[in-house]
This record gives structure tokens, sequence and C-alpha cells, in this order.
DNA sequence: ACAATGACATAAG
DNA sequence: GCTTATGCCATTG
């Protein structure tokens, strides 16, 4: 546990297949309530970007921004999130949007995060 | 150490 | 609702 990419990256992974979080959840839940931005720089940046092990072993497409919608501030793979989203049952709307109440995470307990944090 | 950056969030117009 | 402005934070040059 070296940076907070590495928490991010992490707890991005706890992310059961079919649910969504968001960026600031995932900020709220690493007790940084005001760096959502950072944890989406955490997810576009991923950093060891190889086949395995990070970027395959990240959800990153199951984090969206606060309205639950892909918004992805332009391109980057928008079009391919909503592919993985729907191919694990999650419903997106045509804006990308996805139900919260139904695919929303939610989340982890402050000890499970504990554990989480403390291995590795 | 300082300035810039970025896949966000929230309030206001 | 959508657009604009401002706040926040860790990483990087």
């Amino acid at each position: 546990m070296s940076s907070f990419f590495e928490k991010v990256h992490h707890l991005v992974r706890q992310v059961p297949p079919g649910k969504v979080t968001s960026y600031g959840a995932v900020a709220r839940m690493l007790e940084h309530p005001h760096a959502a931005r950072t944890v989406g720089w955490a997810l576009h940046s991923l950093p060891s970007a190889r086949e395995g092990d990070e970027r395959g072993g990240v959800p990153w497409w199951r984090v969206l921004n606060s309205k639950g919608c892909i918004s992805l501030a332009g391109e980057h793979g928008a079009g391919l999130q909503r592919e993985l989203l729907e191919a694990e049952g999650v419903e997106v709307s045509e804006r990308g949007c996805v139900d919260l109440m139904r695919f929303g995470w939610e989340g982890l307990l402050w000890y499970e995060i504990e554990e989480l944090m403390k291995e590795e």
C-alpha cells in the first residue's frame, strides 16, 4: 500500500459483478470525501497497465460518476464501458445511466476496508 | 517546493 | 435539465 491509487484499485476490485459504484463513494470509503477526482485519475491512469494484473483485474467500468451515469468526460471507453456493464446484467439507459437503486453497490464496511488495506 | 493536471462533486445561474 | 464556476486531492513534471 504505497499510493492512493492502490487503495482505489483494491477497493474497486471488491465491486461484485452486476453492481456499480461511484467515484465519490469510493473516495468516502477511503476516508477522503473530497478526493473523487483523484479516484477517477487513479482509474484512468491505472499504473502497470498490463494484461493479467491491475488493469485486467480492476473492473474500472463499474465505477460511474455521482449520478450513476457514464460521463467519462468525453471519450475513453464510454462505449466499451456500457457494453461491459450490460454484459454483466446491468441495465444502462441510452444516455449511459444506471439505476443505482437496483445496481448500486452498498460498499464495504469499515472493518472490511481496513482488512483489505492491511494486506498487500 | 511550486504549478499543472484530471475518467469528479456540488452549488448556482 | 444543462452549463458554468469553484472546491478538493494525490500524482507528476
